[in-house]
DNA sequence: AGCACGCCGACT
DNA sequence: GTCGGCGTGCTC
């Protein structure tokens, strides 16, 4: 039995920790304990054992082991290896990537899954015959040419070889990164399946999912965060039974755990869940599923700001697997993998279940005072004459309400952030959306005096205000997170909605995601513009792709089926190759620009960030790193800013930042690497600086 | 990250 | 005279 074992805490310190194992003795490697650390106690990672103190630490200062927390290792040397890569490529510690691995780990947002069916249609139907598109993806998919899917076709595992073993951590991050500069297909099969809203996406990874299962592999099915985690869970339950384990964000950190076990002992073949999910300890791993791909809750946005789609490639790469993905809308990214060929596409083009592809028209909002146009408005009582319901789509995030002074211009910002503030009539303050800061409206302008001046744009609340005012006898709920608080009170909407007693349902991106009510008739985006001029080189992709989603709610089962955008831009092309769901045509553009303007997928990003209580301070240490890492810079790599963040005060903290860019990520990454090793000495202790790989947002 | 120790300003 | 600000250093 050894002596000591060495730990990792879950702290941003970069070394491991030697401590006396207790009496018991029952420390292993991947088991967590608990120890004292400084004045206090933490939770440690068991990561070795060891016979001798490191060097230069004397016995008598080496601490005991207070108590062993597992029966069984968490972890293994696959696990550990993971957390090793994932905090060498996401500049966090070692500790920090074990706990946000962990299920129960790192807080983790707290978010409400919902509880209606959302699956593609027929996603229960066993006995349901795929179409000859889904029977060609299929085939692709589980490598069986010709003949019943139980014939033996080699598996992709087979097929891809071994993993990357001998490929160093930093080259493999590098040459397996979603990445532009991939010059030939990666070491494992990537499958890209494409099709639109309800062409039955599920059902193709369902029966992948069987095809690899029924060969004792297992595999991981990754869906967005909120929303699908529930009903894909259900989905799989049903079809797999014990097989499947869900670890998703309703279950408690114990609940999430026991699943955790359950999959590290071998009783799992299939694990359903949101991006943590992709590092669930599974064995022969064959396949990793992304729906609905293009999401942004796949990215973390707290450290280690991981990519579950880049932690998947990793994955794949390693052991072999495939990775298969979809969505309707895929990123931009990832269309131009299977523009490059470097991807498969399998397409999906027709809309099962008989409904169609609903009537898009985009209505200009430029001469309407009110939210809501007239032609919105005959809509709605049309629908709700026809005994049918409405969804009332608007994203309300950003900077579509502020107050607004037509004399001077003022608008009024957030003390501590450098957003404007949104009117809460319910609670009569103007609340900030980033920092949760209030204050009671001015009655004039605060820089002028005018009276012209006020809350101007578009918010849930006013919109309901609005809907019920031009219809008092139709029965209208709103959905967002203030009136979602209550648990459940979500699904007790959403499940009334269904039952048809409720005409309109009105909500921000909660009734965008996923949702499939068979009564809608009417989709209305009440403010399409929103978000499309945030000072961020993606905003264009989301807002296509969020309008996308949108008119895919509508129109699934009844041929009927409409959808109005309203935009005070209608000539705007995003917009309009949105409401043409028009894919091919908006990446073509969106594409073009990207590589004149040098941003991914035409290159790679690294975001460093820093922040302080204190400008001057977030300043200096912002300019200080700037003229580290300029002289380290790799060839066909060049650095934006420094320059304030868009969002220049959050909370109080002064943000600055560095975008380091280039397209070969491994030596981008080293760069960046060295150069925090040489900032670390003489670095200001009140400024933290925020690393940030592949960001996806830049505010 | 926490948490304590330590050294300078305005309060019962 | 003390409470309390946050600057600095440490955690096996």
């Amino acid at each position: 039995m050894p002596k000591y074992v060495e730990l990792l805490f879950d702290v941003p310190l970069k070394q491991s920790f030697t401590y006396q194992v207790s009496e018991k003795g029952d420390e292993s490697v991947g088991k967590r304990v608990i120890a004292p650390f400084g004045r206090r106690e933490l939770t440690g990672f068991v990561i070795a054992e060891r016979d001798v103190p490191p060097l230069g630490v004397e016995e008598s200062r080496i601490k005991q082991i207070r108590r062993v927390v597992d029966k069984e290792p968490l972890f293994g040397p696959d696990e550990i290896e993971l957390s090793r890569w994932l905090s060498a490529y996401y500049f966090c510690t070692q500790g920090e990537a074990l706990a946000a691995m962990l299920p129960s780990g790192r807080r983790a947002s707290s978010y409400t899954s919902f509880g209606a069916d959302d699956l593609e249609e027929g996603y229960d139907g066993k006995g349901l015959s795929l179409s000859g598109e889904q029977e060609t993806a299929l085939r692709s998919i589980i490598g069986t040419v010709g003949g019943a899917e139980d014939t033996a076709g080699r598996s992709a595992t087979e097929e891809a070889g071994a993993g990357g073993s001998r490929v160093d951590d930093m080259l493999s991050a590098s040459r397996t990164a979603l990445s532009p500069v991939l010059k030939s297909a990666p070491p494992y099969k990537t499958y890209y399946l494409y099709g639109i809203t309800g062409s039955g996406k599920t059902e193709v990874f369902l029966r992948a999912a069987e095809h690899f299962v029924r060969r004792g592999k297992s595999l991981i099915y990754l869906v967005p965060e909120i929303s699908l985690t529930h009903q894909a869970a259900e989905a799989i339950g049903k079809r797999f039974g014990t097989l499947a384990a869900t670890l998703h964000s309703g279950m408690s950190g114990s609940e999430r755990l026991s699943e955790w076990m359950r999959i590290k002992r071998g009783e799992v073949q299939i694990v359903v869940g949101p991006r943590s999910a992709v590092f669930s300890p599974v064995r022969d791993l064959a396949l990793v599923i992304i729906d609905e791909e293009h999401d942004a809750s796949f990215k973390s946005g707290n450290t280690p700001r991981y990519h579950a789609r880049q932690v998947a490639m990793r994955r794949c790469a390693r052991t072999g697997a495939s990775l298969l993905m979809g969505s309707a809308t895929p990123s931009a990214e990832a269309w131009k993998l299977m523009s490059d060929g470097l991807i498969t596409r399998l397409d999906l083009t027709k809309r099962l279940s008989g409904g169609s592809v609903p009537e898009i028209k985009i209505v200009s909002l430029e001469h309407t005072d009110g939210c809501l146009s007239y032609e919105l408005k005959e809509e709605i009582r049309k629908t709700a004459l026809a005994k049918r319901q409405t969804i009332l789509f608007l994203n309300r995030r950003g900077f579509a309400y502020f107050y607004h002074c037509k004399d001077c211009g003022f608008e009024l910002l957030c003390k501590h952030c450098s957003v404007s503030l949104t009117w809460h009539k319910a609670r009569g303050k103007a609340v900030c959306h980033y920092c949760g800061y209030q204050s009671n409206p001015p009655s004039a302008c605060p820089s002028c005096g005018s009276l012209s001046a006020g809350f101007m744009g578009f918010g849930t609340e006013m919109i309901e205000e609005e809907v019920r005012r031009a219809f008092p006898d139709l029965r209208v709920t709103r959905l967002d997170t203030d009136s979602v608080q209550k648990k459940g009170s979500l699904e007790a909407a959403l499940a009334s909605f269904r039952a048809g007693a409720v005409d309109i349902l009105l909500g921000t991106q909660m009734v965008a995601k996923g949702l499939n009510f068979p009564g809608v008739r009417l989709v209305g985006v009440v403010f399409a513009d929103t978000g499309l001029h945030l000072p961020d080189f993606r905003a264009a992709e989301r807002t296509f792709s969020l309008i996308v989603q949108v008119a895919g709610r509508a129109g699934r089962f009844f041929p009927d089926g409409k959808v109005l955008v309203q935009t005070l831009r209608p000539h705007d092309e995003v917009i309009r190759k949105a409401c043409a769901l028009d894919v091919e045509a908006f990446f073509k553009a969106e594409l073009e620009q990207r590589k004149e303007q040098e941003f991914p997928p035409y290159s790679r990003l690294i975001r460093v960030l820093s922040r302080s209580r204190d400008a001057g301070r977030a300043d200096n240490a912002i300019h200080r790193f700037r003229q580290i890492v300029e002289g380290l810079l790799p060839r066909g790599a060049d650095m934006l800013g420094p320059a304030e963040c868009p969002l220049s005060i959050v909370a109080g903290n002064h943000r600055r930042h560095i975008l380091l860019r280039g397209t070969d990520m491994g030596a981008l990454h080293s760069a960046v690497r060295r150069g925090l090793d040489l900032y670390e000495v003489g670095k200001d202790a009140r400024v933290y600086l925020e690393l940030d790989v592949d960001p996806v947002s830049l505010l």
